[in-house]
DNA sequence: AAAATACACTAACTAACGTTAGCATTTAAG
DNA sequence: CTTAAATGCTAACGTTAGTTAGTGTATTTT
């Protein structure tokens, strides 16, 4: 069918990734075959095996990706001094842009993680619980603070986060805002709530 | 193996359903298998095909039952005379209950519509899109009313919503708060916002 | 008790899947 | 220009999947 078509900086296992997010996301990674991926990358199904070990290798590197981009981002706004308020919002805008602009791979290591095999099911487990536990302990903090109203701060993670992973719908739907107020929007309602 | 075993009231079709949707949770639906679900009815897997037509008959069961549940709920709440943000937090309260005790059937109908096949996916989707639509209605009304601040009726609809199909989360955590107290941070939190 | 229905079993089919082996061809290095 | 490495292809493998056919047994109906 012909070579994988690279452009100058990605290499071709690069590619690869990128089209399987796609596919994963449209079809759910068990659902994806290979040789449709392989179809739309160009290429004959065997010759993916030369630049990658297997299926769930393409799940382990986006869902690894994805993780560890947020945890870099966590630790970084931890070490910020501002209100608890503050860190939370620019959290919450950074896992907002985060699905606006790399939305295959997060909407896949949100939704498939569960075809993991082991041992990277159970460190991306935990990773994904140390992640909220910080997430909780920032509100919590908040809290403290009397910034923020007293609640049960795991369940406001909960919220934040599923309803961000929600975006989804929005990438669906016709009739659509722009990114920035969709961002504007959910930080409003979830920082203030509905009541006026 | 033997018979399935019904109590009293249930047919053995609704044991299978009631099965397959704890298996299709769990497993999602393209990974679970008719051999296992056969395994967990306590019978061979062809033995299925007496009560059912097919794998995906299940499925579409699953769905349709749990989207026919909550179109009725909103015939009904749309019909009532309050204010907007009480016929929004009883629709609200209605989800997280049901995200509670309909888990299973709820969760997969949330999560594996996408494996559903024509005509029963293009009828989902539509039902689907129609209850957003008139749960962003009653966003909208209240917004004209002044009870709730000027935001996007559709974000919020699509935040209220993945924030309750995050209940997932809950399920799997050990060190969890009541279902009630659940529902009353949700509702806090979603109604009034995080700030103090 | 006999007849009809409901239900379970074994065995097997076809299709699709991820993956490997072995060989051909293109690209890059010496 | 020759050689080595990278990358592609065809063919096939072993598994597992959903499902059907055909047959026997328990239950219900008459």
């Amino acid at each position: 069918m012909g070579r994988i078509k690279t452009e100058s900086n990605a290499s071709r296992k690069e590619v690869i990734i990128e089209k399987a997010a796609a596919l994963f996301k449209e079809k759910g990674f068990k659902a994806a075959s290979m040789r449709e991926l392989a179809d739309i990358v160009g290429v004959e199904a065997a010759s993916l095996y030369n630049h990658i070990k297997s299926k769930n290798e393409l799940l382990n590197i986006i869902c690894f990706d994805v993780a560890n981009r947020y945890m870099h981002k966590l630790d970084e706004i931890e070490a910020e001094k501002t209100t608890s308020i503050a860190k939370i919002e620019k959290l919450l805008r950074y896992h907002i842009e985060g699905m606006l602009n790399h939305f295959d791979e997060v909407y896949v290591s949100d939704r498939e993680w569960k075809h993991l095999d082991n041992p990277y099911l159970s460190n991306l487990q935990t990773q994904r619980r140390a992640y909220r536990k910080r997430f909780a302990a920032l509100i919590e903090e908040g809290i403290r603070r009397k910034e923020i109203k007293k609640i049960d701060a795991p369940t406001a993670v909960l919220i934040m986060l599923h309803a961000i992973s929600g975006i989804e719908s929005w990438h669906r739907s016709k009739q659509k805002i722009s990114g920035k107020e969709l961002e504007e929007n959910m930080v409003t309602i979830m920082i203030d709530g509905l009541r006026k």
